[in-house]
DNA sequence: CCCGTGCCCTGGCGGC
DNA sequence: TGCCGCCAGGGCACGG
């Protein structure tokens, strides 16, 4: 599931493999991954040359002349770039440019979405606007402050996209283990303190899973096959009867907010 | 507004 | 081996 760390792998990989390519033609294979009308869609982005790629929380901006396209990845989207080669089946949307190389994307459970927008308003419309700010830009008074307003679980209110922007499942409990939160604590408990903690673990988590490419479990591998690294430094998710790093308790698992969740009850409360 | 629930989707897995 | 049913989950629609 591409969080942060992942969706930045594969903007830079994409940035630097496809900045200057002009879209020639755009297929739709499975068109509901477009949330746009999808005549427009096509019609738009016909002619336009890749600028750069951008990124703010989990989605990906393809900067092109006058329009930009967003992507979310969902679960599994992921991107491939291929010239002749035979459709896959789980290869929904392709984007073919002048040079005869295919910018193909593929998502297993078809979550992912794509829309359009101007380069004058990507910024001040949703589904940007929607988003709050990552986890190092984050003003913790701000951030405690959204915190005291709700008594949702606090995995709930990191996971919620407008209060913070780019932890997913595994982050987060990451996040709350480095803090020694425990995922069901009400976030209207999480002291002030524990709010600067919280946010110190996520920039931690999330800048050193980005500096080692992010994290490949189960299906998910970056576009192009590049492979992350940070699975080795997970230190509860997905560690369910492990011993916990810091104290040797076996590690749980249990439902957060319908979320598989691992959590060491002995250090985290 | 706030919060919980169900939906989207399909491969993989456990049970028999 | 085959089939059934369930699980995984980010964001969004919907209802209380």
């Amino acid at each position: 599931m591409p969080e942060l760390p992942e969706v930045e792998t594969v903007r830079r990989t994409l940035e630097y493999a496809l900045s200057g390519e002009k879209i020639k033609d755009v297929v739709l294979h499975y068109p509901k991954i477009v949330r746009e009308d999808h005549e427009g869609f096509i019609h738009t982005l016909i002619g336009q040359t890749i600028r750069r790629i951008e990124r703010k929380g989990k989605y990906l901006m393809f900067i092109l002349d006058t329009h930009v396209l967003i992507v979310h990845l969902r679960m599994e989207g992921k991107f491939f770039i291929k010239t002749n080669e035979p459709l896959d089946k789980h290869e929904h949307v392709s984007i073919i440019f002048e040079s005869g190389r295919a910018l193909r994307y593929h998502d297993v459970r078809k979550f992912g979405t794509m829309d359009l927008r101007t380069i004058d308003n990507y910024l001040i419309t949703e589904p940007i606007t929607l988003l709050g700010r990552e986890p190092e830009h984050v003003d913790v008074l701000e951030f405690h402050q959204k915190l005291k307003s709700k008594s949702i679980e606090i995995k709930a209110s990191l996971l919620d996209q407008t209060i913070i922007s780019g932890l997913g499942n595994i982050y987060v409990d990451e996040t709350l283990f480095r803090s020694g939160i425990h995922p069901r604590r009400p976030s209207n408990s999480i002291t002030f303190d524990e709010s600067v903690s919280l946010i110190e673990s996520a920039t931690l988590v999330l800048k050193k899973a980005t500096d080692l490419g992010g994290t490949t479990i189960r299906s998910y591998t970056s576009s192009l096959g590049v492979t992350g690294r940070f699975q080795n430094e997970l230190m509860v998710h997905m560690k369910k009867g492990e011993p916990c790093p810091i104290c040797g308790t076996p590690i749980m698992k249990m439902k957060v907010k319908g979320r598989g969740t691992y959590v060491c009850e002995n250090c985290q409360h």
